[in-house]
RNA sequence: GUGUCUGUAGCUCAGCUGGAUAGAGCAACGGCCUUCUAAGCCGUGGGUCGGGGGUUCGAAUCCCUUCAGGCACGCCA
């Protein structure tokens, strides 16, 4: 479906080209100056130098031209040569009618959809979630929802990191503690145990131990770097260790990204695209992109335009290991195997800029991908606590995403049940729901790449620019339409008529504005524009809801409009905050 | 050091493909509930858009410069 802008645009274009003027000039805006008009054309001030004639004159003779126009209902040149445009109630109505009959409130699918690899989470085996690993997640997940409403065939992959030295770590540790067990064994030929030697609580708590030693104790790295390459040389007991390690982390993961409603499509991992790498490497070496530098098996990306030195890429460590850049070329490698996409897109945290952008030149240069490939690095902001400091707890260590969901829901309980409108059964639940969208509104509300401070009181706060506000909106309008039901409406009768007053007008402008706004949402890959709409459009439900009487409505043809005008709100509330990754309760 | 990002109201943030008087929320202050959820609505006060140049009819927005802060810069991921 067309959208209103494009509307207004083509009859301003029209215009234009009537008077003799560059079509291209009828761009339409919306108004910077809401009091004066709804939208804007500035065209006849950007062609006045082209045409050496005054701006108004230039305005004066378009505006002439929409005289006869169905489509405003108020045309005004200002000043310089500002054309200041309202949109007829009429047209407005029939298009807001036409946006409940479209699938997707008007929302055209990619007419090419695209294959889409989204690799967000990038959680670490045998290390708990944290609250770095909160913002991957849900600006990922978002991303990945913005882009199939959109028609496009997105994949998301968690891709888990398993085989880094932090495996080796694990191991060592293990053997430190517990030398008998059999993994440690090489003559050991037997089956290995089904249950595994340690819970997902000892996981967490050997990994950071076995880092701190290996800090220390420069003889204990060395046993974790031999250990780490054995098992990807593939030792038979460590492969098992590490198996058993999968299993216990991925189990608590599942379970934690769940909470999150954040689900993932694949369950890659670093080992899978272990395979790759012999070949990879081989023919890189054997194309010449490959070379030995230091020791070292490098592959150069600079290029003439750098602005700074760009260090090569790095294949081989000079004792043979790979290390994280080619497990991340041997992904792309893997992944345009086995999925062909048409992109992939890295959700990560903005500091490893560097290491994608070396990535991505030597997966081109090399010919890993095809040229049409698309490789973007979407880079986020550190999450901060109200010092501007990294966010931790309070007494200063990593924040534990589990706990940060937890504290986040017993605040909203609290404030649930002191405001006692729901059942006490129905409180948890609530407050789950509620809790969520704090979270993830007040995360994505952000512009993903800008360092954030995350403020539980300001974010759970039912007040202001917040989840809660935004979820109890939408249950204002349930709660009318409920009421509608109960007294025997029909909420399918009835189309929407023109507007009644100002604010409903607001309203219905901006709910006109959906399909523009997630067609711009998924282009710029920015969820925060997402939630700006859907706060002015629930300011404008609130205000229109404040001097409109909807169910005390006498005549009943205006009572019908104004129903079938909040199923439309609601419809472009939900579907935007499901876009988000959160949904509303049915009362709160 | 090099590169890069950021700097907008007391606080947290929008706006940045140049347009009219720079917007929200919180905090402060003042109104509005016998009426569909007042977790709401309406209003008041609060800004040399870090500083300085430049381009332009017009700059928070583009260019240069400068100050302050964050981050990254080959054998960790």
């Amino acid at each position: 479906m067309k959208k209103l802008m494009d509307c207004l645009t083509e009859e301003l274009a029209a215009a234009f080209e009537k008077a003799g003027y560059d079509p291209a000039l009828g761009k339409v805006s919306v108004s910077s100056r809401p009091d004066l008009c709804e939208y804007q054309c500035n065209g006849a001030m950007a062609g006045a130098k082209k045409y050496k004639k005054a701006p108004f004159m230039i305005a004066d003779e378009v505006a002439a031209n929409l005289a006869g126009t169905s489509v405003f209902s108020g045309v005004e040149v200002v000043r310089p040569g500002f054309i200041n445009l309202n949109v007829a109630p009429a047209f407005l109505a029939s298009y807001l009618g036409q946006m409940e009959e479209a699938e997707k409130f008007g929302v055209e699918e990619a007419p090419a959809p695209r294959t889409i690899i989204i690799d967000y989470g990038g959680p670490n085996v045998a290390k708990p979630l944290h609250v770095g690993h909160l913002r991957s997640a849900i600006i990922g997940e978002s991303i990945k929802r913005i882009g199939r409403y959109m028609g496009h065939r997105v994949i998301g992959d968690v891709h888990l990191g398993d085989w880094g030295l932090q495996m080796g770590l694990i191991i060592t540790e293990l053997r430190h503690r517990s030398p008998e067990l059999v993994y440690f064994d090489e003559s050991y030929t037997g089956e290995y145990p089904e249950e595994a030697p340690f819970t997902i609580g000892e996981l967490e708590e050997i990994y950071p131990t076995a880092s701190a030693k290996s800090k220390e104790d420069e003889a204990y790295r060395e046993e974790a770097l031999q250990a780490t390459h054995e098992l990807q040389n593939g030792r038979r007991g460590y492969m098992a260790l590490w198996n058993q390690i999968m299993n216990v982390s991925v189990t608590d993961l599942k379970r934690n990204y769940e909470k999150l409603d954040v689900s993932f499509d694949l369950w890659k991992k670093e080992s899978d695209a272990q395979p790759y790498i012999p070949d990879m490497v081989q023919r890189m070496r054997d194309e010449g992109y490959a070379y030995e530098d230091q020791g070292a098996l490098v592959v150069d990306v600079k290029e003439e335009s750098d602005t700074k030195e760009i260090p090569p890429c790095m294949l081989l460590k000079s004792d043979g290991a790979s290390l994280y850049t080619t497990t991340d070329l041997a992904t792309i490698v893997e992944r345009m195997k086995l999925y062909d996409p048409d992109e992939i897109l890295y959700v990560v945290d903005k500091r490893q800029e560097l290491h994608f952008e070396q990535v991505f030149r030597c997966a081109r240069k090399t010919g890993l991908v095809k040229d049409t490939t698309g490789l973007f690095f979407l880079g986020f902001g550190t999450m901060n606590g109200k010092d501007g400091k990294p966010f931790k707890t309070r007494e200063g260590g990593v924040m534990r995403l589990e706990n940060l969901i937890a504290d986040i829901n017993e605040e909203m309980f609290r404030k649930i049940v002191a405001n006692k409108s729901v059942k006490d059964k129905d409180a948890e639940e609530t407050a789950r729901i509620v809790g969520l969208s704090a979270i993830k509104y007040g995360d994505l509300s952000n512009q993903a790449t800008k360092d954030y401070v995350f403020d539980v009181d300001r974010f759970t706060s039912f007040e202001g620019n917040t989840g809660p506000y935004i979820l109890y909106t939408i249950v204002r309008i349930k709660s009318i339409l409920t009421r509608f039901c109960e007294e025997g409406g029909d909420v399918t009768k009835g189309e929407i008529a023109a507007p009644l007053n100002k604010s409903q007008k607001e309203l219905m402008l901006q709910l006109a504005g959906f399909n523009s706004m997630v067609e711009t949402a998924f282009l710029e890959k920015a969820p925060h524009k997402v939630c700006a709409y859907i706060y002015d459009v629930a300011n404008a439900f609130n205000s229109f809801y404040h001097e409109t009487k909807i169910l005390g409505q006498e005549d009943e043809q205006q009572k019908q409009s104004l129903i079938r005008l909040l199923v439309l709100t609601r419809g472009v509330l939900e579907s935007s905050i499901d876009l988000l990754g959160f949904s509303a309760p049915d009362r709160m």
